[in-house]
RNA sequence: GGAGACGUGGCCGAGUGGUCGAAGGCGGUUGACUCGAAAUCAACUGAGCGGCUUGCCUGCUCCUAGAGUUCGAAUCUCUACGUCUCCGCCA
């Protein structure tokens, strides 16, 4: 959600902006925008002026009263009445045309970053940088779900009895493996300053509908039956739900976070949930990162945010890129945003095992989450996010580029402390 | 789950129909004193939106939310939501 004021005053940003995403069906909406928010500010000042005549002569009406001026007061009284239907019209007015505006804004796209790639959709997308040998080993990889057999690791006929397709059972050492990395994640962000967090797993509606759209919220979200909550479909759901309505002091900033959460999400419409195997799931885990801080810090934090995960990648020797999403492929509320994609060297092609993006101060001005300064006066914070790792997905990437010809799978270094000093897990 | 109490500014807390946007305190900022923000004293210190004469100007809104009573509501009525305490149950 953008500052009506940039689109009162420099529209041409805001039909810029719209251009460069390919939402050109937007543009009269500027316009709209504009004639809606005068008509609402006029009816505004009109109502202001008529509860400011109310509100003096209601208070006269009190000292008539206390001197006991009868005439007095019933005048005051009289003319309080004569307005009061004009007032209720205009109230009326006031409420339908500052609904509509907001309604209009929000489906105003954040302005974007001036070095975001423009193109129409996901094929557009933009490699960035690869960090590691997309290497092929001579031997085949098998699928996943094979190689976690191999280690008696996982049990998807069993889940789906119990809860459906798109579960899992993990057993054994690959189960073990799945720990582990979620808690090297979480020592590896904890070791870069980052505030180690676990927030509710469940929501109230309230949040949910703040930290999300409508929409999104019906596609993702489990809800608890009779209750009014919500499994969050990611940490960042509470995290940032933990600041709405919140005014934070400036020296309190960069909040610099990292939260770990199970992850529940409907994935409706979501194609490949059928496919057998851990990539889209119903349930999984995630250890996150989440930044508040000033604007003019969050270009920075970004390029930061996205090295962490590579950086946690590429010390389990796993190849990553990094993808930027174009113009017309970004989320309306989003500045910039960079996938981090892992190899698979059994599809030889890179797939996403992480998401950054920088949303400016749209998320934080949606929420209400602003920062104190008595000089420039208020405002609002940048929020950024990224994924650190989410198991399992992320067990796919790691099986397939540890994998040993033997059918045996290396410990990376930095992971042995977790899986009890294995080297490695054997048939 | 049963019973009761309560929801006021960054925090604590007063306020039961009329200069109440709200006493008092804590916290914060600034100034004085000082070698020194240790102590003391003084002043200032909620948020949002609008107007113009852009001023330390002015108007409106906000005391959980919504509806109602009234000329006028933090204060009275209703509803919803939330929180706390005790009991029960439970890792």
């Amino acid at each position: 959600m953008l500052d009506i004021k940039l689109l009162r005053t420099t529209p041409d940003i805001v039909r810029e902006n719209l251009k460069k995403k390919f939402q050109e069906h937007k543009l009269p909406l500027v316009d709209e925008i504009i004639e809606l928010d005068r008509q609402s500010r006029d009816a505004r000042t009109k109502a202001d002026a008529l509860r400011g005549r109310r509100n003096s002569v209601s208070k006269n009406i009190g000292v008539a009263m206390a001197k006991g001026l009868k005439d007095d007061a019933e005048k005051g009284k009289a003319e309080v009445e004569a307005m009061a239907q004009e007032l209720a019209d205009l109230e009326v007015l006031e409420e339908k045309l500052s609904v509509l505006v907001r309604e209009k804004m929000m489906i105003i796209p954040n302005i974007i970053d001036s070095s975001v790639p423009i193109g129409k959709d996901d094929s557009e997308n933009v490699e960035v940088e690869r960090f590691g040998e997309p290497a092929v080993p001579s031997f085949e990889v098998p699928y996943h779900v094979d190689i976690m057999e191999s280690f008696n690791g996982i049990d998807l006929d069993s889940a789906r009895k119990t809860s459906g397709s798109g579960f899992y059972y993990l057993c054994g050492d690959i189960a073990r493996l799945h720990s582990s990395i979620l808690s090297y994640a979480r020592d590896f962000m904890i070791n870069r300053g980052f505030t180690y967090c676990i927030p509710p797993f469940m929501i109230r509606g309230d949040v949910v509908s703040g930290v999300m759209s409508f929409a999104e919220m019906e596609n993702m979200m489990y809800k608890i039956e009779g209750e009014d909550l919500y499994l969050i479909g990611t940490s960042e759901h509470s995290m940032i739900g933990r600041f709405i309505d919140t005014i934070l002091e400036e020296d309190a900033l960069p909040l610099t976070l990292t939260s770990y959460s199970p992850c529940f999400r409907k994935e409706v419409g979501a194609h490949g949930i059928e496919e057998r195997g851990v990539y889209r799931i119903h349930q999984f885990e995630k250890q996150e990162m989440i930044v508040v801080c000033k604007p003019e810090d969050s270009a920075d934090w970004f390029v930061k945010l996205y090295k962490n995960t590579v950086d946690f990648f590429r010390s389990l020797d796993i190849p990553v890129r990094t993808l930027e999403c174009c113009s017309g492929d970004l989320a309306d509320l989003k500045v910039k945003s960079i996938d981090v994609e892992a190899w698979s060297p059994r599809q030889k092609k890179y797939f996403e095992v992480g998401s950054c993006s920088n949303l400016g101060e749209a998320q934080a001005r949606r929420l209400g989450i602003r920062v104190k300064n008595k000089e420039k006066g208020n405002y609002f914070a940048h929020t950024l996010n990224n994924t650190v790792t989410a198991p399992p997905r992320m067990l796919i990437a790691f099986l397939e580029n540890n994998l040993q010809a033997d059918g045996s799978v290396a410990i990376p270094e930095p992971l042995r402390p977790y899986m009890g000093g294995q080297k490695g897990l054997l048939v």
